[in-house]
DNA sequence: ATCATCCTTGAAAGCGCTTACAAGTGCTGG
DNA sequence: CCAGCACTTGTAAGCGCTTTCAAGGATGAT
C-alpha cells in the first residue's frame, strides 16, 4: 500500500462530469448546492466526486464569481496576546461569514508595501493596524478599489477606522495614581510609535490638568527595552514614583527588573500597564492595567469589512469600543487575589471627542 | 474632494493595455517582471497601471499558472504563545518563499472538516496540528491531491510529520525533580488531548524507571481548569509534592492559586511546566519549564510544505527538533534572576526512538 | 388528446490572466 | 545590399468554474 501516488493534479469538474455521465453544469450545481438538480443526478455526481477525490479549484470559482471570498489582515507582528486576540476575533467572524482569512505579518518584511499589494490581489478587502506606517500609502494605492479598514488608527476619507478607547482610560488610570498620592509620574513608551499610544499619552497629560509633565520615555515595546530602562532607574538616572507604561510587556519587564534590584512595588514605585495580558494577574503584586475588548475589535473589523465588500458605503469617522480599568496591587491598591478575570460589564458613559464617536467609556473593576 | 468613488471594480489587464497602447501580453510581462520588454513599453505600462490604480486579480493568475501561491495552516486555537509563535515562524518563511498564508482556527467551528475542505480549495498544500482530530479524515480526503504536513502529530504514509522532542525532555525534567528529592510527582494534563502531551507523559513515566506512577490528572489546558485543580489541592484532596504540568498556562495558574492559598512553592510543592511562555520568567519563583523551538517548527513546516508542493516526495517518518530544559526556582533549584532568555545552544545528544528520527536532544540551561 | 407549466439538463459564453507562437523590427557581418 | 540573428510585440488558446439561456421531458389542467 501507500502506493505513493504523489500529486494527482487531475480531477476537474470535467472529469467528475464525465464519470458521473452528466454535464459540468450539473456538477457545478451539485457542488454549490444551488438546487435545481434531481436526486438521481446529485447522487451520481457526489459518488463521482468522492471517487475522484475531487477538490475544486478555488481560483477558477473566484474568477467566475468575481469574488475572492477572503478577507486580508495585516498585523505588525504577533508577539503578546493583543494581536493574537485580534486575529482570533477576526478569523472567527470572517469564518462565520464564509470568508477565508489571509494573514500578513509586516514586521521583518523587506518591502511591506509590495507584500500588501500582493495581498490585495487575492482578497476582497483588507484590515490594517493603524500603527503600520504603510497604511497611508496602501490606502491611497487601493483607494476606490478594495475596501480598507483601519484598527486603532486614524480614519481617512473613505477609510473607516475602529478602535478601543484610549484617552479617557489613560486619564482615569493616571488620575488614579495621582489619587494614591503619586506625584512624579513618568509615561514609558513612544507616542510616535502608534496612534493609540499617542492617545494614551494625551490622556496621561490631560489627567495632570495643566501641571507640567515630563517627556515620555521613548523606548520600544520589547521586554529587553523595559529591562534596560529599569537598569537606568536602578542606577539612579530616573526620578519618578510611578511608571505609566504603554503596554503590559513593558510594565512587566520593568517591574520584574526593579524588584530584582531591590525596589519595592508599589511601595517605592508604582507600575501600571495596558492590555491586561495573562501574566498581569500572575505576577506579585498583580499589575494594574486597562483591559481592551480586543477580540470584539477583531470581530467588528471583519463585520465592517464584509459590509463594505457587500457594497455598503464607508461609515464616517471612528467607532470606539469601551475599555476597562483593572486595579490590582501594582498601583498601590490593596493587593487582592485575582486568579479569575474580572467580569464587570461595561456601561457606556457617553463621553465624546472631537471626532465622531459612537460610544466610549471605561469602567472600573477592582480585582 | 473625497469624491467617494466607491468600488471601482474595473481596471483589468485590458484597460491597462488599452490606456498604455500596448497588448495585454506586454502588460502581463511588465507586471510579472518576466523581461523581454523594452524600456519604453515598460514605462507606458507602469504609468497606465498607476493611473488606473490597477490591482491584478489574483484568481485569474492562479487559474492561468495553476498555482495558488498560498499555504494553508490549520491551528486549533491561538491562545497562549505556542500557536502564535508557530504561526509567526510559518508566515515568515512562507512569505520568504513568496507564498501567502491562509489561516484556519479550528476551535469553535461547527464543521471543521468542511472548513478544511474549503481551505484546500484555495491553497497548494496545508499544515495541520497533530492534536486536531480531523487530521486523519483530511489526510484521507486529500491524499494524493495536495501535500499535507502534520506538526506535533503522528506521521502517516504520504504525510510527513515534524515536531519537537517531548519524551526525553519530560524524562529529564521528571528525573530532575526526583533528584530534588521529590517522591510523589503528579502529571497534570490529559495525554489523550494531543500526541505531544502523550509523549511527555510517557517520558514522565519512563523517568520513574518502573516505580509505579499515579494516573495523570486529566484536565484541559485552560487557566480556569488549573485554578480549580489547585482548589482541590488546597482542599487536601490531592497528595503530591510536585506537579508536572502539560504546559505553562496550567502550571502558572496552579502555582498562583496555591500560593494564594498559603502553599509555598517550591518548599511545600514543586511546579513545573512546558513551553517557556513569557510569564514563566516573571513569576516568583520563576517557573521551571522546557523550551521548544516553536518558531523554528513553524519555519520548517513552511519549508517542507513548499518542497512538497514543488514536487518533492514526502519524507518518511518524523523529524524532531531538540528542546531545552529551563531551570528556574519553581522546581526547587536556587532561584536566580532570569530577566533575559537563556541562550545556551543545543547540541544534539543523538538519542533515537522506534520511529525514524533525525535529531533529538535536550540541553540544560540554568537561569 | 392538447396545451401550458414546471422541473431538469446541457451548451456555451465568459471571468482576467499567462504563455506559447508567430510576426515584425532593426542590426550585424558577409 | 541581403541573409541571419536578437529583440520586441501581438495574437490567441487555454486555465476550471459559474451561469444564462434554451431545449427537452414530465406533469397537470382542460
Amino acid at each position: 500500500m501507500a502506493k505513493d501516488r504523489q500529486r494527482d493534479p487531475g480531477a476537474t469538474i470535467y472529469s467528475v462530469a464525465e464519470l458521473a455521465g452528466v454535464s459540468i453544469a450539473s456538477v457545478s450545481r451539485v457542488m454549490q448546492g444551488s438546487g435545481g438538480v434531481s436526486d438521481k443526478t446529485r447522487q451520481k455526481v457526489l459518488a463521482a466526486a468522492k471517487e475522484l477525490n475531487y477538490v475544486p479549484l478555488g481560483a477558477a470559482r473566484s474568477l467566475a464569481v468575481r469574488h475572492h471570498e477572503a478577507h486580508g489582515l495585516v498585523l505588525p507582528e504577533l508577539a503578546g496576546p493583543y494581536y493574537s486576540e485580534l486575529l482570533i476575533g477576526f478569523e472567527t467572524r470572517a469564518a462565520e461569514l464564509g470568508q477565508s482569512v489571509v494573514l500578513l505579518l509586516a514586521d521583518g518584511k523587506r518591502d511591506v508595501a509590495r507584500d500588501v499589494r500582493r495581498l490585495a490581489t487575492r482578497v476582497d478587502g483588507l484590515v490594517m493596524l493603524g500603527s503600520l506606517c504603510v497604511t497611508d500609502m496602501v490606502a491611497q494605492g487601493l483607494h476606490g478599489k478594495k475596501p480598507v479598514l483601519v484598527i486603532a488608527g486614524h480614519p481617512q476619507p473613505g477609510i473607516e477606522a475602529i478602535g478601543a478607547e484610549n484617552h479617557q482610560g489613560a486619564r482615569e488610570l493616571t488620575a488614579h495614581l495621582l489619587g494614591h498620592g503619586r506625584r512624579r509620574l513618568l509615561f514609558v513608551g513612544d507616542p510616535a510609535s502608534a496612534p493609540d499610544v499617542a492617545d494614551r499619552y494625551e490622556g496621561f497629560v490631560a489627567a495632570h490638568e495643566g501641571e507640567p509633565t515630563p517627556d515620555p520615555v521613548r523606548i520600544p515595546f520589547r521586554e529587553a527595552d523595559g529591562a534596560s530602562f529599569a537598569d537606568r532607574v536602578l542606577g539612579g538616572d530616573v526620578e519618578a514614583d510611578a511608571f505609566v507604561c504603554a503596554n503590559d510587556e513593558l510594565a512587566l519587564s520593568i517591574m520584574s527588573r526593579l524588584q530584582d534590584g531591590g525596589v519595592r512595588v508599589p511601595e517605592d514605585v508604582a507600575v501600571v500597564g495596558w492590555d491586561d495580558v495573562m501574566a498581569a494577574r500572575y505576577v506579585r503584586p498583580g499589575l494594574t492595567t486597562v483591559r481592551q475588548p480586543v477580540k470584539e475589535l477583531g470581530r467588528l473589523a471583519a463585520d465592517r469589512l464584509h459590509e463594505r465588500i457587500a457594497g455598503a458605503p464607508a461609515r464616517e469617522g471612528l467607532e470606539i469600543l469601551p475599555t476597562q480599568l483593572v486595579l490590582r496591587g501594582s498601583c498601590g491598591c490593596a493587593a487582592a487575589p485575582d486568579a479569575k478575570p474580572a467580569t464587570a460589564s461595561a456601561k457606556p458613559s457617553g463621553r465624546t471627542t472631537g471626532r465622531p464617536v459612537r460610544k466610549a467609556s471605561s469602567k472600573r473593576t477592582t480585582a
